[in-house]
DNA sequence: CGACGTGATGTCAGTTACTGCCATCACTCT
DNA sequence: AGAGTGATGGCAGTAACTGACATCACGTCG
């Protein structure tokens, strides 16, 4: 009957169940084996392929982080810093920008969990410290790298919650410039 | 023989015992039955103290907090939000300079394991929003008090490392007057 | 002075995240 | 046909965390 011993995409099923039953029954009200259960696999298996609970809601961070990373570095060698990381930001945005409803709903998950929110900034975290260590490829010294990186993805930070906030369907990579712009005019002061 | 039923300051002991541990087999290799057993209590104790394992680190984040927020509130109604945000920066680098031992082993463990890492990046983010809910209550408008409230983490994180990791034995406060400088230079890009 | 309430602690049982070890078995390669 | 591989299942074990109930020094009030 069955052509193949398992169904494929074994990793996307359990991403799509642990997002709905996240969204429909909260984080903690969860269980790591009815996410299984609803992806027709065991939870041992979950484990093969998350290293915890939460990593289900990220496996997308490390796709994200080489885009960034490949932008920074490929921006033309005059760009300022601060400009290769903006720009780097805005290609990241548009992708993002693509699967709207998604970033909606898995941002709305996160939002209402401690616990997914800590994981969030530390993959944010590590898109700073690889950016960082990218500038640094690129010449930039110490502790101009590091700040400009942290600077660039609080910038991020900023626009991205006003575009999964935002009703009248702004552009996220225009977000992104605007917040650089307002960042650019708070540290004038 | 004992005067009193319990020995007094079972969160002292506990928060000592906890970082002694950590530091000593790492935080994943310490059972919080040790913690309290190391204390003199039990592990149900451990837990009406502080709500996880991690936390036991992080209890002095309330008065940190506290301070920022109320060096913000009091910064002179002339100065603009990102100078009373780092003159409120320099004030809690004064403090913790003055137990520069305590938080660089206590820097040590954290940087050794990434959950406690979560953690005090979540810290960190909730500073970050109380500042600028002040910024706001001096009558910054959005996105510019996120965005000096972000900018103005992001130099105390730079700052913080390099003076955790210095040798030299420069000033924390020097250190974020330094890497503000920078990050207008930066950001002026 | 004695009953009584209170608060910090202890005890214990239960759930669940996570791990190690071994078994299974469709598919593949030789 | 037989051996190897890889994704999965089954199962036992550890440890984080929680809820319910017991204890008992101390203070208070009648």
């Amino acid at each position: 009957m069955v052509l193949v011993r398992w169904e494929p995409d074994s990793r996307g099923r359990l991403e799509k169940a642990a997002l709905e039953l996240y969204g429909e029954r909260g984080f903690e009200n969860t269980t790591v084996a009815e996410i299984a259960a609803r992806a027709g696999l065991t939870e041992r298996t979950f484990f093969r392929h998350y290293t915890d609970k939460r990593e289900v809601l990220f496996w997308g961070a490390g796709a994200l982080q080489e885009l960034l990373v490949n932008a920074v570095a490929d921006a033309p060698a005059g760009a300022s810093p601060i400009d290769a990381v903006a720009a780097a930001l805005e290609t990241a945005g548009a992708m993002l920008q693509q699967r709207r409803e998604y970033a909606r709903r898995r941002q709305a998950v996160i939002a209402a969990n401690a616990e997914l929110r800590e994981r969030e900034l530390i993959k944010l975290a590590s898109l700073a410290a690889a950016i960082a260590g990218t500038l640094r490829g690129r010449g930039v010294k110490e502790p101009a790298a590091s700040l400009t990186a942290e600077a660039g993805i609080a910038v991020f930070k900023v626009a991205f919650e006003r575009w999964v906030n935002d009703t009248t369907g702004r552009d996220l990579p225009q977000l992104i410039r605007g917040s650089l712009e307002e960042l650019k005019t708070v540290t004038a002061g």
